[in-house]
DNA sequence: TTGTACGCGTTATCAA
DNA sequence: TTGATAACGCGTACAA
């Protein structure tokens, strides 16, 4: 079924049938109503390819999650979704597995299908920017969300990863703890570094060195949370660790787990806290202490900033702070 | 940058442009070269739109999804993701919020977006499938997941609701309860539906009558299972159930939180299993016994399945079962 | 109000 | 091995 087919059988012009489908004027009443008449009967779809093809809008934003399952990416897709539903676009989700080439990869085939912006976290092992400043100067607009790449002329929208290391850092200080141990994000994306300054600067701040022994790399899954613990445990007694930042709350529970092997009680002899407030933090035995990060309005705020500069209402190169929130449990021992 | 730049910049055809760029047979190893180097240089990047155009394929296909965030979807569409990816399809991501109305649009754009095939998991307030019917007759192929329509001619890939059901209810039978309670789900879908026959049959199956003032309706979610639960406690002593199936484990955590605000006892009291093994299941103060659901495995299957059926290496009307594990853990009072 | 010509970027077909 | 032509379905610009 397609236009023309119509516009011969109304003894028509196409011209007249396009009009009359998409609501223009210059189009009598009654043509109008007999088109729309027959395009009901007929099953008619308009093409959105075709329309894509000549008007260069496919009206389909690309979206690169480094991964799906995790609590946190789902929330920040449907915030995506909603924002892409009320503007009248569309989703193309891919995900990069953490994998830099398969990221390459994704973007790439977004470029194909001529999506009209970009909405990226990159993934891990991403060591290399050109792919994305090529897309930007191809004039490509991108915004990045949560694991972000500023000063290459993209819009950011996350926390302010820094400052909420700092804040719950600052949290364990204020409540006596003073030999804090890190375990710190891939030092590649920005969220692991920027996490791993804020606890450096509160450290600081309350004139305490950073001891380089007490930082782990445990990256951002539990099973790296855990081996990180373990090498932190086997300090020597008194240099171990009183409190620990966890860089997100799955290596939070990795750590936690070791812990709890070895016998050791959460908050009394280790108090420990994380970042993200996954869905499991309320329910692990001991509830565990962090920092909320709004997955919906992330994803809902980054697509309206990039939906915003394909339409030309917005300059790029914006960052964008979205407000967290300390969440209060049992794990670092105040409550 | 189009073929047609590079094939004039070169002086040559833009056939054989497209020719070289596709590694198609007919172009001289030379010829081959040059073109493929000035488009590197030209930062050249096919055009699927115009390509998706002239060959009527898209190798995209439609997702649609009642909810995004819950733990179980998220799942299914990362087993999407590695088939599609895996047989170099693309997704275009739609959710329906449950909402019919929601979903039709969603499954309209998609259809002028020429997917080539569509993988539907259907929303509550779905009452009518005339919109699934029609586009399976214009030759669309669809392919449901989770919560399917069978006998439409479309293929479905899902557990065997009943049977899981069934299989639940008895563990809970042979444990010695007698009065079996059902949070049942909404009965315009088809996983509520089944799972209540499952439920029933079992009880049937082993000389107990169904009693329907021990089945209340409790929907999906975790409010639903509270004030469905919150009814059942309202029976009499004596007639009060000793054990309950919920139609899923969000159903069954509003109910454990009634009943331990009545400061009954799980399984002491009343005994309690869910269906689909959330995260959180294992993590409640009395760990939920429950059925696991797969999605990964039934994303991908589904995935598979479409991908087959669009490319005319499998039949329609296919009906998979994806095998599910009894998980038992404290809630249902045998271990 | 309506219609005509042309173009969007690509591929299939057939001829050279 | 190469190229010319037509076609995919639609919208813009202009003419009638």
């Amino acid at each position: 079924m397609t236009g023309k087919e119509i516009a011969t059988r109304l003894g028509i012009s196409m011209m007249t049938v396009s009009r009359a489908l998409n609501g223009r004027p210059h189009v009598d009443k009654k043509t109008r109503d007999r088109v729309l008449a027959v395009a009901r009967k007929l099953g008619y779809t308009p093409n959105h390819i075709a329309r894509s093809l000549v008007l260069k809008k496919t009206n389909t934003i690309g979206v690169v999650v480094p991964e799906i399952s995790h609590s946190f990416f789902p929330e920040v897709i449907r915030g995506i979704e909603d924002a892409v539903y009320a503007a009248a676009y569309h989703l193309i989700l891919t995900h990069s597995a953490e994998d830099y080439s398969r990221e390459q990869d994704a973007i790439n085939t977004l470029e194909s299908k001529r999506v009209d912006g970009l909405l990226i976290s990159t993934a891990q092992t991403v060591t290399d920017h050109s792919t994305y400043i090529e897309a930007i100067r191809l004039g490509l607009p991108i915004v990045f969300f949560d694991r972000v790449v500023p000063n290459i002329g993209a819009s950011c929208v996350s926390i302010d990863d820094e400052d909420c290391s700092a804040q719950i850092t600052e949290h364990l200080l204020h409540h006596g703890y003073r030999q804090i141990a890190h375990l710190s994000g891939p030092p590649t994306v920005s969220i692991g570094k920027e996490r791993l300054n804020g606890y450096q600067k509160a450290l600081e701040r309350n004139g305490l060195k950073v001891r380089s022994d007490l930082v782990a790399q445990s990256g951002f899954h539990e099973k790296g949370g855990y081996s990180a613990m373990e090498k932190l445990l086997r300090l020597p007694p008194r240099e171990r660790p009183d409190a620990v930042v966890a860089v997100n709350d799955p290596a939070a529970f990795g750590a936690m787990k070791i812990i709890q092997e070895h016998r050791l009680r959460i908050p009394m002899d280790i108090a420990i806290v994380g970042m993200s407030d996954d869905v499991r933090a309320e329910l692990m035995p001991t509830p565990l202490t962090t920092i909320h990060q709004p997955g919906y309005e992330i994803g809902k705020t980054a697509a309206q900033t990039l939906i915003a500069e394909i339409e030309g209402k917005s300059e790029p190169g914006r960052r964008i702070i979205v407000r967290t929130e300390l969440v209060v449990r049992k794990s670092c021992g105040c409550l």
